[in-house]
DNA sequence: CCGCATCCGCTATGATACTG
DNA sequence: CAGTATCATAGCGGATGCGG
């Protein structure tokens, strides 16, 4: 009924649905902006300078392509008052990934202290 | 003293220092492999061939890469009995993403449910 | 001010063949 | 088995300028 050998039965983390589920997670987060993205939406719901802003580095042309996927993904919704007036928000959906991305940014601060000091700060 | 704007004091996700952490935490873990490899590293150690074999579609090349590079991030540790016999296993700086991996595959498997059937199957 | 289009270099990923 | 070398390509990402 598993496909998973024994020897492994209360920790099935190779077995392929999970391999699966990650792919499908990355495919919609993954990238340099997408999770930031997200981040700075959390909140509340923000225009696009605004993010544009808050990132600080992205350019326009990123932010907007990022902002289609998201879209396409259903994780955040646009809203046009009118045309040079949008609001982008986050959807149920993609408040949902609030709880991965504390962990991520939880795991990052600690990864900085650990590594990356002695990887770029040497 | 802080930057963020009040009315937002209990949650302030988008001050530069949680963005930092998250490029940080990227910076580790992004790409197409990483998560997965370390996926598949999080119960036992494993050799090259088990891990490429597990995951499925990964080049040779792909996976040397991006074992070399959790390498230099501390993230797991090679150990070579002999040529021809290598084992990867997680630091425990690397098992520490195990919530996050975690995370991930959970908000995956709702994510394919939610929307990805409606992006490929219709 | 909001967002998109074009040009272009760079990086990530892949296919394949080869070495120890 | 455990990689490395080479070549090819798609997409990422930056600079810049345009149109609403």
């Amino acid at each position: 009924m598993k496909e998973e050998e024994p020897g492994n039965s209360q920790c099935p983390l190779n077995s392929s649905k999970v391999l699966l589920s990650i792919g499908d997670a990355l495919e919609a987060v993954n990238g340099k902006w997408r999770m930031k993205i997200i981040a700075v939406l959390l909140d509340e719901p923000k225009r696009f300078r605004e993010i544009s802003v808050l990132i600080g580095q992205i350019t326009d042309r990123m932010l907007s392509i990022e902002l289609k996927k998201l879209e396409t993904n259903l994780l955040i919704r646009r809203t046009s008052i009118y045309s040079a007036q949008a609001e982008y928000e986050l959807t149920e959906h993609g408040k949902s990934l609030k709880p991965l991305i504390m962990e991520l940014m939880n795991w990052g601060e600690t990864h900085r202290g650990k590594v990356i000091g002695s990887l770029k700060g040497e």
